[in-house]
DNA sequence: TTCTTAATGATAATGATAATCATTATGTTT
DNA sequence: AAACATAATGATTATCATTATCATTAAGAA
């Protein structure tokens, strides 16, 4: 939560990481800007600070169904999504999975995303 | 690039279909419309063809960048990015993956995306 | 050739995100 | 505590990718 160096601590700011937190399911820009709406923050303010805490390290996102989402778990780990009602889960990387670089000649590997699809527990 | 039943082989869907052959570089909507510009196609019709040939198995898709891009080799491979240039080259998945399901309880797990990300050679 | 209707192309509508800019408020310096 | 410099905000507009609409066209069957 703490930002980069020439950076102020706000109000909106709290309020938008304390969403990401206490949601544990990925919320996209608009869907925290719904939670918060009591608060009176604008929407160009949400944007901008998750944006702006993907850049800082404290967040990372990810595209999913045409939208980027955010999660504060930013240890490398992979996705589950559900292909049916879209929820998402946090899950272990496959064990030594980053000793399994691609094909690729000369290249410089230096992350990699996974997510596995398929039917969730409630969905079947 | 046969058609589902009830579906007709237009000269437009010969052409997209081509297109997104052609090119190895999984291309977006608008990249294949911009190809086909001199055949008088129409943005809508690329947009129509790419999507229901994803519908019928024909193409594969996945976001990247913000827009959703097409990709002729509907085998289960995986993905190396250049955060730099940001092309996509096709990678094998690494041995045995299936095997590594993720540490959900009860779920059917039918597929993955994994994507590779790094600095390709060109741009070292 | 005629006929049925799926497909097309032009365009408007939508939805997510980024940019603009006058105003506000944070953190610092007196 | 008051003043200051300027980063951040909120309202709004702009942009970009994609989807929906609908009158017209053209596959493919009869």
């Amino acid at each position: 939560m703490s930002p980069a160096r020439n950076k102020r601590i706000t109000r909106q700011r709290q309020l938008v990481y304390d969403c990401v937190i206490d949601r544990k399911d990925h919320p996209s820009a608009n869907e925290v800007f719904v939670d918060l709406q009591s608060s009176g923050i604008g929407l160009a303010t949400v944007y901008r600070q998750l944006s702006a805490m993907v850049d800082e390290g404290i967040l990372k996102s990810f595209e999913h169904s045409g939208q980027i989402r955010y999660d504060p778990l930013v240890t490398p780990h992979a996705h589950f999504v559900c292909t049916v009602c879209d929820k998402i889960w946090d899950v272990d990387l496959p064990e030594n999975i980053f000793l399994m670089t691609p094909n690729v000649s000369d290249v410089d590997v230096d992350g990699l995303e996974l997510t596995w699809k398929g039917i969730c527990k409630a969905c079947k």
